[in-house]
DNA sequence: TTGAAAGTGAAAACCATTTTCAATAACTGC
DNA sequence: GCAGTTATTGAAAATGGTTTTCACTTTCAA
């Protein structure tokens, strides 16, 4: 999985510089990792991966970029209810990463992406959003869709 | 808000037995203020009010409780993003307590219950539920909705 | 009434996240 | 390229919600 990238060169450095944010090693490094597709990654998943290549980022930086990303609306983060944040990048350069919604098993804490029905469920939500933002005068600018259970493999076990 | 039922002889006094744990005062007390119907109250929150009038009610009580009801089904937990859990009944004693969504304010943390929609929501949710417990074989046992955004007081601050 | 087991409070531990602060790196204008 | 400004950084300490520990108390079945 090598950088696809020069330094400077990403996708995201536009929208990064447009909003007075400098280019560094971890930032992009983190923006990389997050790329490259695996999802709901939390903060010490991402420093230890980014760690072992470059050993002079952070556990700290780590959060300060996640906080800065989400704040830009590029990441997404969540709670599986674990105890810890779990991040997604919100949308690749080309839509790589396609909307889709989560089920979290109660047991293992396993998360299952899925696409199913994720056309209803968009659907439906575009409906939602536009009444109750005009019902409440409020902006809304995002979502969360999760639903808990037991996967397959704790429904064995029990 | 006076207690309406003896000791022991709530709604949940069944329930509550039939899977083996014992009704104690502050069981009854948590039970009973999160009965009042004020919802998204914290693990603090609740222990204050309880606190207040049954002295000897600790923090930890609190905790364990919520856990034991949540794990019961009988009180749902959510995170709103603000750092502390929130925690409401899931259910009245006569489905008082109408199955609502959340609205999230991400600049003040306020909540907005609402129910608008809820019905093709929940039309939906079903319908998705189905389909993917099937396909992941996978059983679900809640659902979380919630849309984030700011709220109309926020807007105008801005 | 009584004993076994569940439940409890207080204090300590836990642990993800945030803050502090002095040092460093990235960008700007020259 | 260079220097100055300022954002960014790592390490360590602080924070704060939640959990654990442990000796004591309460519940409830017999």
């Amino acid at each position: 999985m090598p950088m696809r990238n020069c330094r400077g060169q990403g996708w995201w450095h536009g929208k990064f510089r447009g909003c007075g944010y400098r280019l560094t090693v971890g930032r992009e490094a983190i923006l990389d990792l997050l790329s490259g597709g695996k999802g709901h990654l939390s903060a010490e998943d991402i420093y230890l991966k980014i760690h072992a290549r470059y050993p002079n980022v952070g556990l700290t930086t780590v959060y300060r970029t996640l906080d800065v990303l989400s704040g830009l609306g590029m990441v997404h983060k969540f709670d599986f209810g674990d105890g810890r944040a779990r991040y997604e990048l919100a949308q690749g350069p080309k839509g790589e990463h396609p909307h889709h919604h989560h089920l979290v098993c109660t047991s293992c804490n396993r998360v299952i992406d899925y696409t199913d029905f994720i056309d209803d469920e968009v659907e439906l939500l575009r409906r939602t959003e536009k009444g109750l933002g005009e019902k409440y005068n409020f902006k809304i600018t995002s979502h969360v869709i999760q639903f808990y259970g037991l996967c397959a493999k704790c429904r064995e076990n029990k």
